[in-house]
DNA sequence: ATTTATTTTCAATAAGTTTTGAAAATTCAG
DNA sequence: CTGAATTTTCAAAACTTATTGAAAATAAAT
């Protein structure tokens, strides 16, 4: 297969997967383009590879440093804003659950924790089921959210540290 | 707080969450709405509850019998099909990831597999940098896979069935 | 076999999300 | 400071996905 076929089905890979799990299609391209390039690449080149507009590579760009997956690089002697991904994997998946944990599992854990104390009769099948399911929720989301935190701390830790090379 | 709000609050935000992550948000409302019920619902007490079509909630219905979150039950006596949700938490959890890795992650490692033979020389820093990317990725992506099938299939397994009751 | 209840399908429509592109803002060199 | 290059913003348009609702199909009762 020749290169440029392989990038192009990679990106687009990316592309779909980004959008199956909530994630703008354009920006996982974008993630994927520089992932598998070998330089920085500037705007108009992400533009001109993705044929996107400007507005469009602009905000997924900045959407991608948010989520630290993504840095700006500076050529000397030129004006333009280059970009460049982070490459190592491990980082990148830690990167994307941190962000995710924040954003979203943390305000719902939030928002279960709200849901205790229930005025009616607390013998009630109904508020039975509620606070049970509830509660295995809460707790499971509680557990996940450790061991997210584990592994995004990872490196700190000798006994994750070291199970977790496996992956590496 | 009332029953009726708590209810309503995490059936909100549990649909929030699903459209976050890729998941039709009706779907995961009438998730929700079965996990927190004491009693196996009808469609027409789903329609009712959630404001939705009959065609929107039956779609939606199937969708989670399809991923095993969902069971029907029979009430003798009565022609209507009712539902009931998997309450068990860890199985709800493995059972999604089961969907989604088959329907989702296998795909994308079966074409990153297909990316490996690149025409040009091997030599050329772009050629280096897509099949270094590639590589790890799928280093990282059949870790995750092989992750993933030890926790589906974890009561089957000592190490992992222990490990993971920290979780249950 | 016919009627009646219930479920399923799917074309039309509505709602939601992403993209464009041009104007405004910012940055930088001279 | 001025002007050119570059980046950012955002309202309108394009595109995508979800929902409705009524007709068709199926299942059950008499």
């Amino acid at each position: 297969m020749k290169l440029a076929e392989a990038k192009e089905q990679f990106i687009q890979s990316w592309g779909v997967l980004g959008s199956q799990w909530g994630i703008n299609r354009t920006m996982a391209q974008v993630h994927a383009l520089l992932l598998v390039a070998s330089t920085a690449l500037s705007t108009d080149d992400i533009m001109e590879q993705l044929s996107i507009s400007r507005g469009n590579a602009n905000m997924n760009i900045r959407e991608l440093m948010d989520w630290n997956l993504v840095y700006k690089t500076i050529v000397p002697g030129d004006r333009k804003e280059y970009f460049q991904a982070e490459k190592d994997i491990w980082k990148v998946a830690t990167h994307i659950m941190q962000q995710r944990k924040k954003r979203e599992l943390d305000p719902m854990i939030k928002v279960l924790n709200q849901l205790t104390d229930i005025e009616e009769e607390k013998k009630e099948p109904e508020v039975k089921a509620f606070t049970e399911t509830i509660g295995n929720i809460k707790k499971f989301a509680g557990q996940a959210d450790k061991t997210m935190d584990m592994m995004i701390k990872a490196e700190e830790n000798w006994f994750w540290g070291n199970f977790l090379k496996l992956f590496k």
